[in-house]
DNA sequence: CTGAAAGCGCTTACAG
DNA sequence: CTGAAAGCGCTTACAG
């Protein structure tokens, strides 16, 4: 296979510059460049001639930088379990960086299947391959993240990232007002004594949420009930601490998670009660795509697909310095169900 | 924010030549070049300490490897309908991406939306960015894998891909086999008039599953006939035209695509027959996971994660040099459902 | 065992 | 209007 020809072989075949070869190829006419229509014609039948192709990859050296976009997750981005959870986003980071006109670098090289991965290894930040990154996932550790604004990496957070001290971008959705309207619904459909079952994890998201339901017993000038509130793991909502809640007088709950969705029905079933005859129920995000019998759950829309595209429109502006490293916001959407009702009527308060 | 460090400033750094840092970094340590330890002590801890981590793309330029691998999909990588087409071959790819350590690189650059990418935009392959490169989805022409092949870029399509002339390296499944092995389950079933339901594209899958369904009727010593064979669009399969094929004696019915098994079952619906009671139906392929409605058809699987893995294996086979452009085929597996049943008796032969 | 040098194929000021 | 030159950040013979 013979060597395809250079920038020097049209320049050479046009009997003009390199200069002007690129010139021309770059259509670069503004400024103080012109090119004689003449050279220019001379220049293209050379190329076609000759089937010149450039080197992106000189091309990008050359120009500093090299229009790709990382995306960087803490665990495998297209896992087998959970198939859906990092979809919707990179739908949304895929349309945007190709309306851009950017590639997208996924960072896999490190990190063993099941273990969660880490950007700095060896102390080195594999990131710098692009010009910026997307970053997405559960992290361990804050301190990665510090590490990255102190070398003045450009990146991307998609969910709020809380990092004291530091102002990092990120694009989240607000889930602290997507509670509190949800908690409203409840509030409007009589219940006043609400659970909220959140799991033993604490992060910007859980936060965020238990907020929101704060935030709406504020808004109703109730207070929170302590003994409503629980973050435990979802094997601990069994029917039976289900039923020392009801029997406290709640008569609605509200769950961070899926899975303590799954565990409420459950335990609905072996107490022999109907949701939402006996009690009502929502969820604090969206079912993924993935669980179709979660459908009718009442909730609130996660925007991801959104989430996606704003993430990566907000890192393009801060590399073109057009953005300093700031926070978006987007706003989610409350998503009735048939799992909410006015409550029977409360026999007695304890 | 400071530029990052260069190649430069790490053997300042550690007192030593650019060329001593790459002997570092590329383990480069065989032949007549050896790095004290001491040395190799030194760059490292420069290294570290500047946080360095050397250019892809000068690498490449410079003639190294950058050990990143393409992704090229000639649709958007990720769907927002059909959104389990490429998640299974994606996730093989991740998987064995990382077990190699290497960093995925998505060409999402170029390509409305819409309308179908193209490897050559303006002439220009921006592949090279990569080492090698995996080549997913269906090519409008096979000009520019002509192309890609007389470069001397090294990639690997999954799923068979026929250029006369030409030796390409693919992983495909066994789309002929399985359709054999499929076809005789039905002539076991008692079936002897088989129509086949294929699409209008004509497809190097399409015509081995077509070739399966021949070699099934020689094996068994019968001759294909004909008016049992359509290539026709979804829209084509109408209830009257299943009805004319029953009444010429057709038993069972084996569809290409999912989209036909739809029409024969609201065919069937309309035309008050029963699947299998009065004809069998099976699908050339598996139902993707987003279709569980379809989880019962009788069909085969197509093994899409291990296609995956094993093209990202085959193409570092081919990078290394221990492999030439060679081609790899999967064997399916026969999956029975509940619409494969022995006919009923057949009434009159035209 | 390590350094100086050339080179990969472009782009972009800078002259003229 | 176009050319000569420097430079992007690496790697790889080639010396020594």
């Amino acid at each position: 296979m013979k060597k395809r020809p250079r920038q020097v072989d049209v320049a050479r075949f046009a009997g003009v510059s390199p200069a002007t070869v690129s010139l021309v190829l770059n259509g670069r006419t503004g400024g103080n460049v012109r090119i004689s229509p003449e050279t220019r014609k001379r220049v293209l039948d050379a190329i076609q001639h000759l089937g010149y192709v450039a080197n992106p990859v000189a091309r990008s050296l050359a120009g500093g930088e090299n229009r790709l976009l990382g995306v960087f997750t803490y665990e495998a981005l297209f896992p087998i379990q959970n198939q859906d959870f990092y979809y919707p986003f990179l739908v949304g980071i895929e349309e945007e960086a190709a309306a851009l006109g950017y590639d997208l670098l996924l960072f896999t090289s490190r990190g063993a299947q099941g273990s969660s991965r880490t950007i700095y290894q060896d102390g080195i930040n594999r990131l710098q391959l692009a010009d910026g990154a997307i970053l997405l996932g559960h992290e361990r550790e804050k301190g990665e993240l510090i590490s990255l604004i102190q070398e003045g990496y450009p990146f991307v957070f998609v969910g709020r990232r809380d990092v004291p001290g530091v102002e990092l971008a990120y694009v989240a959705a607000d889930y602290r007002e997507a509670t509190a309207t949800l908690m409203a619904h409840l509030f409007e459909h009589q219940h006043r004594c609400i659970a909220y079952l959140g799991m033993r994890v604490d992060n910007e998201s859980a936060r965020d949420r238990y907020d929101g339901y704060c935030l709406a017993h504020e808004r109703r000038g109730l207070s929170v009930d302590s003994r409503f509130v629980h973050h435990i793991d979802t094997q601990e909502v069994t029917p039976n601490f289900v039923d020392g809640l009801l029997k406290q007088g709640v008569t609605a709950f509200v769950a961070e998670h899926d899975s303590t969705v799954d565990a409420l029905t459950v335990a609905a079933a072996c107490l022999g009660k109907k949701i939402p005859a006996d009690f009502s129920l929502a969820m604090l995000g969206d079912p993924l795509s993935g669980r179709k019998e979660l459908a009718a759950v009442t909730a609130f829309t996660i925007p991801r697909r959104q989430m996606g595209s704003q993430s990566v429109k907000l890192l393009y502006r801060i590399l073109s310095g057009a953005e300093p490293m700031k926070q978006v916001t987007l706003k989610c959407q409350l998503v009735p169900g048939e799992t909410v009702a006015v409550p029977p009527i409360v026999q007695s308060y304890p």
